[in-house]
DNA sequence: CTGTTAGCGCATTCAT
DNA sequence: ATGAATGCGCTAACAG
């Protein structure tokens, strides 16, 4: 049995194929009488008529699809729910303007050919970070494509439109909440990759931990970092007296800490205060009552939003879309991990 | 500048769009002389031509598109990286094929109705656990659209082709491993909404601990596990030296309880046996070398192999493919923390 | 208010 | 070996 089209509608109703696609499209110029409208709801309904999108797109020329690439999900197990929640914040964005997404996973070059051939079903590219390497770059940047990338490093000097996260704006607001409570004595505790990233950052951002102790362990993957901060805390614990906060390189990490602490009764935000990164309560939606961690939210959500917005900007014709670098501030979230804390 | 199609080429070159399509399908019962081809290719790379796969998929009735149906990856954040890992298998198939995948986000009624408006963009429909209530089943049964479910357990009695996990066949080799070994008494431990179930899934795989002593604690998220895992053996720990083996609801259930056994200088593997679940050391590719835990393997990139598999058997027109549900067994996978235990 | 028609880009059939 | 013609399902312009 064939699927039924528009030409079946209009035939059983005894219509032509136009008033039925009225009909369908909620025309507001053209009324079409409530009799006829009825029987062709009705018709519709019957026959399980759904349109044919592709016949749709074809003739207008766009699909309502963008594809958002990224590598295999197995590159982000170890790195925990950061890129899925970018995902749903474009998600989010892109089905409140009727888009859609398709799911393309590059590995390698041979996948980006394909995905070359496979364009003219997207009216839009939004490219996770790491993706493209040079050559793919080359290849890419010669179609005439919207694409924005989002959370990419490696620009390069290239003329593209991307979305980041200032991470620098919420160490700063970070540095001033300490200073106001009067923290004068900093320590940093994280992991060992990381731990020079976040004291370079925070140098940039004025918070100067530089000539301060670091203490730092190394990281497994995310689902073993909270034991990891508990059981590699005997250094700080030792030179804790010295200091008035630490700032952990990640939430997990503060988690861990902080557990370590309360076991050593040392109750974080009245002994010593405590901060981390990312905001991960919020991402793991914890009841408010039981978030206690000061920390800095680096908005991954928001930022899958906005790359949605300036793709679909883009698409519809925006220049100023075309060659957009969005900074995103992270911003600190204060809360009883340090807000009560006196030196 | 409108973008280049068949007729483009063909004018640019002197030759038919027939012609260009047979060059770019690479027909292979009509030859095109080795000149025209030659032009040919040279005006398509010129043009940066790529065909209108919409056009394509008009006049063919298929799409060589398939929907990958969840909810929010919100709604996973907290239980971690187990869905990616059917999503990676899934897309490795389809790719098989040249087939591609969309995400679809579901999360009420409203979100159902839009895909089925969407329903032509598809050749088949995956959808992931739970995401359909009794309602959205029905609106959908009666699209004859080729689908199939992924670790659905609420099935009640639908006759739909689905793939799930036999987690008792795993539970079973694990018993007949450790009664091998000689391990007479066994206790649970883990999370405590898990582990009445677990256990039950062990009475019914023979592995009779339903009289022994069960250890549990409550979770909060997946990135916790670990150090909860670690923080709440005190019970466990008391009363050790009762048992050969503590069979762990989940992995990182299972190295939070090593990493506490160790700290008390107990060796896992030498003076008990431990095993998990889940098989999360290949999950998060951890070197073979440090990969000691013994666990049960739930071959969830299997799973959405096989889901692909199904559904593309299906769409080719395979009827058995219409009403068939799959179990996988689970397996077990040995590794030091029992193998070399002696009682 | 509604019907007729053209054409989106392509693969395929038929004719040459 | 190649060109011409057809039609997939739909929307929009035009005609009535």
């Amino acid at each position: 049995m064939k699927k039924p089209s528009l030409k079946t509608i209009a035939a059983e109703v005894g219509v032509s194929v136009s008033t039925v696609s009225r009909v369908l499209n909620n025309d507001a110029t053209c009324y079409v009488s409530s009799l006829k409208r009825d029987a062709i709801m009705e018709a519709i309904k019957r026959h399980k008529y759904t349109p044919n999108l592709n016949a749709r797109n074809l003739l207008q020329g766009k699909t309502s699809n963008v594809a958002f690439v990224t590598r295999k999900f197995d590159h982000f197990q170890k790195t925990g729910p950061f890129l899925l929640t970018s995902i749903d914040g474009i998600q989010e964005e892109l089905q409140k303007f009727g888009y859609s997404c398709s799911l393309v996973t590059i590995d390698s070059l041979n996948d980006t050919r394909r995905l070359i051939n496979k364009m003219s079903l997207y009216d839009g590219i939004i490219f996770g970070r790491a993706v493209l390497d040079d050559e793919a770059f080359e290849i890419l940047e010669e179609r005439e494509k919207p694409t924005v990338f989002m959370d990419e490093s490696n620009l390069s000097g290239r003329n593209i439109s991307c979305v980041t996260i200032n991470k620098e704006a919420g160490i700063g607001e970070l540095r001033k909440h300490l200073d106001e409570l009067g923290c004068r004595r900093v320590a940093l505790y994280g992991i060992s990759k990381y731990v020079g990233l976040f004291r370079d950052t925070c140098g940039r951002a004025g918070l100067n931990i530089g000539d301060m102790d670091i203490f730092h362990f190394p990281m497994h993957n995310t689902y073993s970092l909270m034991l990891d901060a508990y059981e590699h805390a005997d250094e700080l614990l030792k030179k804790l007296s010295s200091y008035d906060a630490v700032c952990c390189t990640n939430d997990f990490v503060a988690y861990g800490l902080c557990k370590r602490l309360k076991a050593n009764r040392i109750i974080p935000g009245k002994d010593i205060a405590v901060s981390g990164f990312d905001n991960i309560d919020e991402i793991l939606d914890v009841p408010a009552e039981q978030r206690f961690l000061t920390t800095i939210d680096d908005l991954r959500k928001t930022m899958g939003q906005e790359c949605a917005k300036l793709l679909l900007r883009w698409i519809d014709g925006g220049e100023t879309a075309k060659n957009t670098q969005l900074k995103i501030d992270s911003k600190l979230v204060v809360r009883s991990s340090t807000v009560n804390f006196k030196p």
